[in-house]
DNA sequence: GCTTAATGTTGACACTGTCAAGTGAGCAGA
DNA sequence: TCTGCTCACTTGACAGTGTCAACATTAAGC
């Protein structure tokens, strides 16, 4: 009775079940939103039993950590394809940047939802503090042409990155291009423009 | 056994239940965040039993919906509030704005977090919308004395609350003051200063 | 005073994350 | 080849959660 597994190839071991409770994780983001990410549900699509992810991660915020961690390579990628893409004079390639954040965005809504909120995730994971920074520096890479008025110069950066996090939560929730009476065609450059970034003469 | 309920005076009747339960919801949030607020444990708090709340909001995401209109009456009042602190002027106004929206989101760390998340909330309770589109206007008036190089006035509105959400919502995350690495003494009036916006004269 | 609706209670259900204990597969060493 | 051991996974349990149906009590309308 219990001797038929031997007919199964690999009963006990999945190979790489970290990865595919990953997946299956971000599958389901995509699919039900952060509502419907639960570990039980990415054991079940992973074809494991539920307690089998505890062998992997800590726990739900273990596992949310690894997602996110994949979540800031894809935000990466998508936003250094979008530079590649542009032109190549700093204010073009800075506009690609923009566009990729927000195309991220739009392509992993659930995602990109939970992506920057530290308290979902274990900060002390190496991997996670890696992608994160790595994400960040595509950002401040793309602003170091720019000057301002301002005597701070990483001003810009902030600037930049805030208005693109408040850009997308709006949009996210329906507020920009939905709720938004005046919002016909609004694109984030436009928002941008308002900054009145300038390249610096080296 | 049973006869010994009319000792008590308000056994069955609560008086203001609904009301005491948006409290205890309020408190939660601010105890213990968004994972500590649960039905069970508002109803446990006002004193009635788990499935009381049932009788007065259209489960969890009606609760919810309530806690975020009070919230935004909040919101508005906070914003109201620095407003007539500040000086007459319209920047002074402004600033004022920014700072009480500011400081709303860090005295309801919780609340201000899922106060924007339209998915969270009955989007067809008029009381919902109605403290909604209040606090938004808000907004609105203090930014429609100014002008800017772009043509359409709307952008205005639009950059500005785009920028504080972005703030508070990488402040609240530890991103600003915290994690980012330049920013001592960040302040949201640097930012709003960025957009270069100047008094329209009529 | 009777009826009826409003308001709370009780108990159950499915689902969640987490833990402890058990089981099987593969591997290291003799 | 056999023995033991460790890793990967399973099973079963537990406390919480939201929600529902059935019931009890109070308040209100007539």
């Amino acid at each position: 009775m219990k001797k038929q597994i031997s007919a199964k190839k690999n009963a006990h071991h999945h190979g790489d079940l970290r990865n595919a409770l990953i997946s299956a994780g971000i599958e389901l983001l995509n699919e039900a939103g952060v509502e419907g990410l639960t570990l039980r549900k990415c054991a079940a699509r992973a074809g494991v039993s539920h307690a089998a992810p505890a062998h992997h991660f800590r726990g739900l915020k273990g596992l949310i950590t690894a997602i996110v961690t994949r979540g800031y390579k894809l935000f990466g990628a998508e936003m250094n394809q979008y530079i590649a893409a542009a032109e190549p004079d700093p204010k073009s390639r800075l506009r690609g940047c923009c566009k990729g954040y927000v195309q991220f965005s739009r392509s992993h809504k659930a995602l990109a939802s939970i992506i920057f909120n530290k308290a979902n995730c274990f900060e002390d994971e190496p991997e996670w503090q890696e992608a994160a920074d790595a994400a960040y520096q595509v950002l401040v890479d793309i602003c170091a042409p720019f000057k301002h008025r301002h005597d701070r110069p990483e001003l810009t950066e902030i600037a930049v990155w805030t208005m693109l996090e408040g850009y997308v939560n709006f949009e996210r929730n329906g507020v920009i291009n939905d709720g938004y009476r005046h919002s016909t065609q609004l694109h984030i450059d436009l928002l941008i423009d308002m900054l009145c970034l300038e390249v610096a003469s080296d």
